[in-house]
DNA sequence: GTCTATAAGATGATAGAC
DNA sequence: GTCTATCATCTTATAGAC
């Protein structure tokens, strides 16, 4: 992997763990093996590196949700493997976590592919709920996009949750929930 | 209000702003109208300043989701009332936010009480959906605790959601699909 | 491409006058 | 109580040698 790959996920990492303002060209650099002279070669800044790390984190994101969504079962299965697959419930969210970062939501640039990445998620989820309405698993009057605003929430929320508690427990209480509910659809 | 009060708050506006990292002593000390010596004369530092900022912001939500909680109506009409409650849905939460701030969940002094006002929202919500059960507006069966977590996390994943859009819209989705699943029981 | 040097400004606080 | 220095360190680069 080369030096600018390597730039690239030091700084995917440091701002799932800190932010945006919590994350310095210093800190990237050193977790690289990466001197300043390297970065700023690469990257005019520290903007258009997180600019391409959030992007990647993005990528992986939708990629990884859409295995689930692939997968076998019905289409409240698939959802069900979504929500109930292995997550580092403490670390939370890569993606939304960013959007309490004041100097991303400020930022027209650097907001969009946040914004992409959650309406995307949104819009594949809603797929699968209206294919599970055609199917006769969820009543026909389903809105099913709003359905699918709820089960994004209970995840950035779960999150939440389990970060204030230092504990996953909140989360999987909140996913059990919220199944719980579809199931008696 | 004294010059220790307008600090308080003024770094209350900061934290639900721009979190704990992108808060200076320098912006609460304008925002105040506040000198140096001053604000180190009323707080030891940044930290303390923000332990008594966080409190206050603290007692004034659970403070105010007691109101929706005690209001009349069913134990639905009631988490209805709560989840439609006029919100600045764009600002996030105050306190939900505070759990993407590595410093203050690094910090058993700050992060306790983060985890307390969710722990208490989830538990005064659990003991109003233990009284809709116990009317028969739920099932016997439900797990109230988990329910109340469910509703809690929608919240605040309906903030992520609404701030990465730059729109109230999602926030309003989420909270229409979770009240759809539970008037459906 | 990568390195070291340099720098203007911010950060978080301390010291001491008033 | 509040004010104005002062300070060491961090931040986010830029410049130029190698």
């Amino acid at each position: 992997m080369g030096t600018r790959d390597q730039l690239i996920d030091s700084t995917r990492e440091l701002l799932w763990e800190r932010g945006y303002v919590g994350t310095s060209p210093k800190a990237i650099q050193q977790r690289a093996g990466a001197g300043q002279g390297s970065m700023y070669h690469h990257f005019a800044g520290k903007k258009e590196l997180a600019l391409a790390a959030v992007r990647r984190s993005a990528d992986a994101l939708l990629a990884a949700a859409d295995e689930q969504f692939r997968g076998p079962g019905t289409a409240v299965d698939r959802i069900t493997a979504y929500l109930r697959r292995e997550r580092e419930v403490l670390k939370g969210c890569p993606i939304g976590r960013l959007t309490q970062d004041p100097d991303i939501v400020a930022d027209p640039v650097l907001r969009a592919p946040v914004d992409e990445t959650l309406t995307r998620l949104r819009a594949r989820l809603t797929e699968v709920l209206d294919e599970g309405r055609a199917a006769g698993e969820l009543p026909g009057t389903t809105d099913t996009a709003a359905l699918a605003a709820t089960i994004v929430a209970v995840l950035q929320g779960g999150y939440v949750l389990a970060r204030a508690a230092n504990a996953p427990e909140p989360f999987d209480q909140a996913v059990s929930g919220v199944l719980a509910l579809l199931a008696a659809r």
